[in-house]
DNA sequence: CAGTGAGCGAGCTTCCGCTTGACTT
């Protein structure tokens, strides 16, 4: 007979709370859901009022009958799962799949994984919340309804395997919004006005004194006339303000904010992010990872004073209670922080240790006392224009949390540096050194990084911590969303700078609109988005999850019966979806550009069977049309007449090399040069449509060089047995199958007979 | 691994939110 059984989620939980409990407890965890609506027929009984199938699946089969077993042997069961919708919807799954009983079950909570929080919350236990798991159900159900038929929707009405959500669609949908303004944005030019000054410093030398004209001018003329009244102005000091100005550390993580600092400071991608902080966690480092709380607890306070005050002295510390402000926020965890604040840092993989830092940074900075700043500003009078000149100044006077931990923007604005201004007196003349007028452009609106995006989701309530770096994932893997690096272009920008008495005018070449690791529309999710929002309008609005979920909260509290909103929901939307199956043609995204001028006939670009291609002539014609498939970075949206006549120069004919010819050509893979029907990929900086025989043959040579240091050995006997070189290491290649060489052999030593043997036994196989 | 773009039809794809493994040769 076991005392008493407390069932958890996750097993690493688990294992800290038995360590709390002690022997006359069992603790295990569920691994999340154990539970899930049926797959066949939407696993929804819609005609008989919503009712949902569950079936446990195959692979949390074993686990739930080790469940079911212990629950038997149990005098006690204690369902301590999350203090959340979900969680109390697998309390209950558990309570049925089990077959508990109500006298032996009880429903107990803890936001915290300390020994207090959990005595706690075993002297507080209660009964499930049948209306909470209500909620979850309307939750669950509505998701597979808007999941289940729309998909279908788009394999009749775009293509197989494609998919659609209330949650991956609007996201889908905001990259699509971002990309069209962008493309509709019109750049501004102006001219930004800078001042030197030089001012005696105090110790007989001088310094220079920076500052910016409070207006920008439209053109160069105005610019021009501007730098001409000043050749001859004074410049007067007419004003010097001084204010003190404090800055505040921010809240301890969440998932969503560890993923945008992880991705600005670290690099890391949201699924990095969440598989390092993982392993953390799993080694007791850190404390929950997928939470939507900024709360520490009592004893995370406490230690994080205690190391303050240690480290840095009293007056760095300063206790704060953070509370979220994130739409939807179910609070079931902590923030992200340290389990042991007296821990800087951790041994390990280099990546484990870099967001253990940053984690542990941000929650002692959240309890360490406000920066303290003196801000200046100075404003310089023109003794022929209105226009002011304002330099303005920072000086810490307290760094306070900036000892340890500084938030990152997004922002890619340059922003000058700013520290201590040399000392001027107001009414001092000054001397002017060097004005420069130069131009700028306003910049375009920034692309989505897979953080900022998470950023976005979370301000607009869609998706959870534990579902913002698989829905990226999903919509990269549909190919609605590539993430990618492009190159920007180069603009000229005129400069004029008066120094002396002489005015001079500069051309600069200025690079702009670079891009790394952006998120960019495809043609397809274009093309998704496009049929969703002139057939669902409601379901793609940035408001439709947040006024849903105002119907679960009434759900949740027993106002609202759910069925009864499932079905005020689902009768609209049905309707919709076998409209738009009736009605709607299929979506190719087809646009014709222009006619050919050799034929006559139509240019037309549109998605074909094998991805977006152009089209000379029609379907219907006699002759058939001539194909050619658009290049990366190429979009059906913005694709001109002349790019896709390009597209059809391709293959060409650039010469010959060692008497066969030489094709260029553009491939599934991208451009590549073809030669004895062999491939070759061109490089990034090669274009297709220009490059030569020399460049060609180069590339040939580069790539059989690299291909012999691959190869490591073969044998002239059997030309089939290669050992070579591979992302995983060295292996064996036999007729298309590869084999793993055993790690006390040195690849390069092995003889044929020793190849066979190891081909014999068939590698080390996969284990079932 | 790279060229394709006819047509038919069977069988399959798909949601969101909880959780961890698996593991490449």
């Amino acid at each position: 007979m076991i005392e008493n059984l407390v069932i958890v989620e996750s097993p690493a939980k688990a294992k800290t709370i038995e360590r709390f409990l002690g022997e006359a407890y069992t603790v295990r965890s569920s691994f999340g859901h154990i539970r899930d609506l049926a797959k066949k027929n939407l696993g929804i009984d819609v005609d008989g009022g919503f009712v949902p199938q569950y079936i446990v699946p195959a692979d949390k089969k074993k686990m739930v009958k080790e469940l079911k077993d212990l629950a038997k042997k149990s005098n006690v069961v204690w369902l301590a799962t999350d203090e959340d919708r979900e969680g109390e919807a697998i309390a209950w799954h558990l309570f049925e799949e089990l077959g508990l009983e109500k006298e032996k079950t009880r429903r107990i909570v803890f936001h915290e994984i300390t020994k207090n929080a959990i005595l706690d919350a075993l002297k507080n236990a209660r009964h499930i919340d049948t209306d909470l798991v209500n909620a979850q159900q309307a939750r669950r159900v509505l998701d597979r309804l808007v999941g289940f038929e729309l998909s279908p929707l788009l394999w009749k009405k775009v293509k197989p395997s494609l998919s659609a959500g209330r949650v991956q669609s609007v996201a889908v949908k905001l990259i699509v919004e971002k990309e069209r303004n962008i493309q509709q944005f019109q750049a501004k030019r102006y001219f930004r006005v800078t001042g030197n000054f030089a001012v005696p410093d105090g110790k007989g030398g001088r310094t220079i004194l920076k500052a910016e004209l409070s207006k920008r001018f439209d053109n160069l003329e105005t610019a021009r006339e501007f730098l001409a009244i000043c050749q001859t102005s004074d410049f007067r000091v007419d004003n010097i303000e001084k204010k003190p100005v404090k800055k505040s550390p921010a809240a301890p993580f969440t998932t969503s904010t560890l993923q945008q600092e992880a991705s600005r400071k670290l690099g890391f991608s949201v699924n990095q992010t969440m598989s390092v902080a993982q392993k953390l966690y799993e080694s007791g480092k850190i404390t929950y990872m997928r939470t939507d709380s900024v709360n520490l607890s009592k004893l995370a306070i406490g230690t994080a004073a205690e190391q303050i005050k240690e480290a840095f002295g009293e007056e760095y510390h300063k206790s704060r209670n953070f509370t979220t402000k994130s739409k939807g926020a179910q609070e079931a965890h902590e923030a992200i922080r340290p389990t042991y604040m007296n821990q800087p840092s951790v041994d390990g993989p280099r990546a484990e240790q870099r967001l253990y830092e940053l984690i542990w940074k941000r929650t002692l900075a959240s309890q360490m006392s406000e920066a303290k700043l003196e801000k200046t500003v100075i404003t310089i009078m023109v003794s022929g224009a209105p226009e002011r000149f304002v330099a303005s100044g920072e000086v810490l006077k307290f760094d306070g949390f900036l000892k340890v931990y500084m938030e990152s923007t997004d922002d890619e604005q340059e922003e000058e540096t700013k520290g201590l201004l040399p000392p001027v007196k107001v009414d001092e003349l000054l001397d002017r050194d060097e004005i420069e007028a130069t131009e700028r452009s306003t910049p375009q609106p920034a692309r989505y990084t897979e953080a900022s995006l998470v950023k976005k989701m979370e301000e607009l309530g869609i998706g959870r911590p534990s579902t913002y770096a698989p829905t990226i994932s999903t919509v990269q893997n549909r190919e609605y969303v590539v993430k990618e690096n492009r190159e920007g272009g180069v603009r000229e920008m005129v400069q004029l700078k008066l120094k002396g008495d002489s005015i001079k005018q500069e051309v600069i070449n200025e690079k702009f609109g670079f891009e790394k690791s952006k998120l960019f529309p495809t043609d397809i999710g274009t093309i998704v988005n496009d049929f969703l929002e002139a057939n669902f309008q409601n379901i793609m609005d940035f408001n439709f999850t947040a006024s849903v979920e105002k119907e679960f909260d009434e759900i949740a509290v027993g106002v609202v019966d759910w069925p009864t909103m499932i079905e005020r929901f689902y009768t609209p939307f049905h309707e919709k979806v076998d409209t738009a199956t009736e009605t709607s043609e299929r979506s190719k995204g087809e646009r014709i550009l222009g006619e050919d001028p050799e034929s006559g006939k139509p240019i037309s670009v549109k998605i074909g069977r094998f991805g977006p291609i152009a089209q000379i002539g029609e379907a219907s014609d006699e002759e058939k049309p001539k194909f050619a498939s658009l290049l990366k970075g190429q979009s059906l949206e913005t694709i001109t007449l002349e790019e896709v006549m390009d597209l059809f120069r391709l293959p060409r004919e650039v010469g010959k090399f060692e008497d066969e010819d030489i094709i260029i050509s553009v491939g599934k893979y991208g451009p590549y040069v073809r030669h004895k029907s062999k491939f070759f990929s061109l490089a990034n900086t090669d274009d297709p449509y220009t490059i030569e025989s020399d460049r060609a043959i180069e590339i040939i040579k580069e790539k059989r060089t690299q291909d012999e240091k691959r190869n490591i050995k073969q044998f002239d006997e059997e030309p089939d047995l290669l050992i070579l070189n591979g992302r995983y290491g060295p292996y064996i290649s036999f007729k298309k199958k590869n084999y793993r060489i055993p790690k006390s052999r040195k690849p390069e030593e092995l003889t044929l007979e020793e190849c066979r043997e190891i081909i014999e036994k068939g590698g080390t196989k996969r284990k079932k």
